[in-house]
DNA sequence: TGTACATCAGTGAACGCGCGTTCACTGATGTAC
DNA sequence: TGTACATCAGTGAACGCGCGTTCACTGATGTAC
């Protein structure tokens, strides 16, 4: 373990780490405006001066946590809009998801939905960045469904970007959630879904 | 003017209409959670001290705003749900209200949007208190419309709740705008209300 | 109307505390030969 | 493999500052007679 390319750099990665997680514990109840360094680093175990080895300001930080907590999501989005099955097996699959995700990562999606209109200009622009992608890539599996024949782009992308937040709002809802309400929410999210289903099918003529 | 029942109350309302003027304005570019006490004295222009004569804390005058925010809209609401004119007139003539009130309460909005998800519990409940009786009137709206015969009362939550979260997805989005993409959000905006009808017209059946 | 007392919104000094940032440092890791 | 030097992640002391909260106060407004 001697040349493993970076003991040091390891190192690095693991105090950083732990930055970001102190910090997401931390947001869990109060939102990145008010999150001070010297809370992160001693929630994390270090100095306080540790902190600017790896990022210039909380807001910094907050970018980072934007990327950790949405950029790992791509893939599963396209997959989940072009699955097989018919509307309500869809669309149970799609929430299906979100429930899951945010039963195993609430603190991001916590802190996505907080800071998305936060008081932070720089994380505020790097969750619209990625859901703006969301929107694209969500466009790019609806075009794929025959279903879409005739419809322009632009209409394409209102769609996509209605489901956006339309899952947004449904994880936000998960999240507020008292114990035993998440299946009450999740046949709200469903209805919801199956109306803008049903739109789309008669969008057109 | 020496009994006219409260020169000192009077005033004592001015002090207090001024401390939550100053916090909305501090409020443009933080969150509430962020928010100091000195701050907003500072800027009201009275002493630290003046503040606990209307307030406990940032917390209780972030509700007392909230109410201030939205109390004054729910004669609006039904107003407009139960509007006269087909589907795209309506529609036009509510986002056309929306985009007036950003307009003329952009503070307001803003505020309301950013703290809905944001870090201070009583006011995050305070909103989605005034949310849950927009969406209730609503559906009362929606009831009275013939177009709604045959459906459940449930579906007719699922409706209302649909367009309430649509309004204030347009409402920040018009608050975000650069200068002249105002008629694009209005576009962008009339399309997902648009798909929602049709949806809704369909819902039967 | 005039007087004597009560109320209470706003004041100003004082407190202890945690903040963000600077600086020179240490010592383990990395690199050159 | 061994040695000598460079790098740099993390440290700890120190700074000035604004914070929330307490307290006894002042003086205009309100009330009772």
């Amino acid at each position: 373990m001697s040349h493993t390319a970076g003991v040091r750099a390891a190192q690095k990665q693991r105090t950083r780490q732990a930055l970001l997680e102190a910090a997401l514990d931390l947001l869990a109840e109060q939102s990145l405006s008010s999150l001070g360094l010297r809370e992160v680093t001693r929630a994390a175990g270090v100095a306080p001066t540790a902190f600017y080895r790896h990022f210039h300001s909380t807001a910094d930080l907050g970018v980072a946590l934007v990327e950790e907590a949405l950029g790992s999501l791509h893939p599963l989005i396209g997959h989940t809009v072009s699955a097989a099955g018919d509307t309500g097996e869809r669309i149970a699959r799609a929430i299906d998801l979100i429930a899951r995700h945010v039963r195993e990562h609430p603190a991001h999606v916590r802190f996505v939905a907080r800071e998305r209109n936060g008081g932070v200009q720089p994380v505020r622009a790097a969750i619209a960045g990625q859901l703006a992608r969301f929107t694209r890539e969500v466009r790019t599996g609806l075009a794929a469904d025959p279903e879409s024949a005739g419809w322009s782009d632009e209409d394409l992308l209102m769609l996509a970007g209605l489901y956006v937040d339309q899952m947004l709002a449904t994880a936000a809802a998960f999240l507020e959630a008292e114990p035993g309400q998440e299946r009450d929410i999740a046949r709200e999210a469903a209805r919801r879904l199956r109306l803008i289903s049903i739109g789309r099918r008669h969008w057109l003529g």
